[in-house]
DNA sequence: TAAAATAAATTGCAATTTGCAAGTAAAAAT
DNA sequence: ATTTTTACTTGCAAATTGCAATTTATTTTA
């Protein structure tokens, strides 16, 4: 797996992995709606085709953002996992959900509320190693 | 315009926006590469097709992320600049600046350094606060 | 002032990506 | 043993992206 940078810039290179439709999604996903097996993914208000789902996961796999697992007594369901690599994402996770508060709600109607919005922007750090805390915790049985 | 969502979660319909191979990579070239004609985008590094800028342009400006202006003494050039809306994308460009930096470095060997990542790091919410009053500075003249 | 150059696109077409629906294979449940 | 479930894969249609050439309206230059 060889990926391709448009150039040196290192923002650019970030958006080169995570510029597109699904890939932050399915990261949202795993991280704050507990989505780790196939079937999770599937069934998601954003419902994203089979095809794509798997081509997205195997490419975050080959890049070490998430891990692709069988848990010890099912050898038909896959676990995926984010890596540290993924769980690093958490901040730009945070950034969307506070610029989409502030910026988007307006656009899309049918927009939920997000309760959490305001502790969030009141102490951004502490959500977000709550955030990556919760997870572990919720996922370290696994490992 | 009326744009379509694909759920009512806010991160994923910031993506519904945001989530794509160059509207992000607009809004660091206008914040931090000082561009704001169509020329100066389409002389960038990432090289991106005139077709693709104009409509990825006109969308930006529908959704209220940038304006277009024709400066008084030039009816040929327009300027594309930042509304509020756009300067608000500040912390997540520096959220994916530092993700990538940390995660993406290793995978892209022409990635640049860069020497104020450090800075970034040790105190956020001022290089933020210090981008944003750059690029107001910077294009206050053009209003 | 006419010709050349520049800025900001638009157009036609090819290539790539996305998405839907159906199908498959292996494992687990009944 | 049969059915159901999970995790895909495949084929094809639709949409998006990208390249190269062209266009129109300004400037600039000779």
């Amino acid at each position: 797996m060889d990926y391709k940078f448009r150039c040196e810039c290192p923002i650019t290179s970030a958006l080169d992995i995570l510029g597109d439709k699904w890939v932050l999604v399915i990261i949202k996903q795993m991280l704050i709606e507990d989505k780790k097996t196939f079937k999770d993914f599937t069934e998601s208000d954003e419902a994203i085709a089979t095809n794509i789902l798997a081509s997205k996961l195997k490419c975050l796999e080959e890049l070490g953002i998430i891990t692709k697992t069988q848990p010890p007594d099912n050898k038909k369901t896959n676990l995926y996992l984010l890596t540290e690599k993924g769980l690093a994402l958490t901040p730009i996770i945070v950034e969307l959900s506070i610029w989409s508060d502030e910026n988007v709600r307006g656009l899309n109607k049918i927009m939920r509320d997000s309760p959490e919005i305001a502790i969030m922007k009141s102490d951004k750090n502490s959500f977000i190693k709550m955030i990556i805390e919760a997870y572990k915790a919720k996922t370290e049985k696994f490992y």
